[in-house]
DNA sequence: CGTCTTTGACCCGCGC
DNA sequence: GCGCGGGTCAAAGACG
């Protein structure tokens, strides 16, 4: 199993799927992912709900990432991994519990553990790198203690034209690193609020390049920004053809952002409001633009714990 | 001039 | 121990 696909199917990421990222989620993966197409159909949100946790889970797991209950292995390994992690309370309850790392070495790659590692790296840079030997050792150990503490992660994907989905947070990119077996790069984002570590990676399928892999890491811990630059609030996009007609997100927020016949459809809406930076911009009839305002702050309302991390 | 992207170098963990 | 791959840094450049 390659990285990307232990990332996407990384229990940890379901459990700390936001509500409305649920909500928003295509029911349908790349071929890679699991069942090849698409889910028969959508599934509504109260459903999930209204079942055991387990079965809220594994709804979740079909929802959101298309995996067919046929898709025995992917799941299986998913719930081997935190099988004793609660699902619904991460996804509908308070702050997304932090897991502890799993045994998955890649798992443990994943930057989590970044803060640490990229701060004990400036120190070395600022006190000059002939000190890199000493330091390397007093940091394995404290790197350990750390590697537990990983933020709360949350991947999904999109199908869309563009690389980087808004979602209405102000994100510098910091970094792009070719994918091994895949033409795609990887871009690296980070969150541009002071004391905000979020990152976010973006990378596009090579099985399906109109899908956009999006890994959001950690919680913001202040709200949208309000002055916001740019235009557009096209931000994250699905396509139609990943929404079913009836689904929860169209059912329970009457939202517009599913189109029937049309090219896309609003997603992983915090409250849109389009930077102006990157290519978003590049095809402005690659998406339709929402701005459903009261969509955000209802949600914000119901679940204000899932949309940013307040200081404590 | 401030903000953001680009990109090569570097670090680190892991598997062999 | 070595090589590989993932992730990050930071200087330089682009842009409005």
């Amino acid at each position: 199993m390659s990285n990307e696909t232990k990332d996407l199917y990384s229990y940890q990421y379901l459990t700390s799927l936001s509500l409305y990222e649920l909500m928003n989620l295509p029911t349908s993966t790349p071929s890679s992912y699991g069942n090849n197409g698409f889910v028969p159909s959508s599934y509504p949100l109260a459903d999930c709900f209204q079942s055991s946790p387990g079965a809220a889970y594994d709804s979740l797991l079909h929802t959101t990432l298309g995996v067919s209950p046929s898709s025995s292995e992917v799941f299986n390994s998913l719930v081997d991994q935190e099988s004793k992690h609660d699902v619904t309370n991460d996804v509908i309850g308070e702050t997304p519990t932090r897991v502890s790392a799993s045994s998955s070495s890649s798992e443990a790659d994943l930057p989590g553990e970044d803060s640490g590692k990229s701060q004990r790296k400036r120190e070395l840079v600022g006190d000059g790198r002939e000190e890199n030997q000493s330091s390397k050792k007093v940091g394995k150990t404290k790197k350990k203690e750390e590697k537990k503490q990983r933020e709360p992660r949350v991947s999904f994907m999109t199908k869309s034209e563009v690389d980087h989905l808004e979602d209405g947070y102000r994100w510098r990119k910091y970094g792009q690193k070719a994918v091994k077996n895949s033409i795609y790069p990887r871009s690296y984002y980070r969150c541009t609020t002071q004391r905000c570590n979020v990152k976010k990676r973006v990378e596009r399928s090579f099985q399906d390049p109109t899908v956009v892999i999006t890994t959001y890491e950690g919680q913001h811990n202040h709200p949208l920004p309000t002055n916001l630059r740019g235009s557009s609030a096209a931000a994250a996009m699905y396509s139609a053809d990943f929404m079913t007609p009836g689904s929860f997100t169209h059912e329970m927020f009457r939202s517009s952002a599913y189109t029937s016949g049309g090219s896309a459809a609003a997603a992983l809406d915090y409250g849109y409001e389009q930077s102006s930076y990157g290519s978003v911009n590049a095809n402005p009839n690659a998406h339709q633009e929402y701005r459903q305002g009261g969509e955000y702050e209802l949600l914000k309302e119901i679940f204000p714990s899932i949309f940013f991390k307040q200081e404590p």
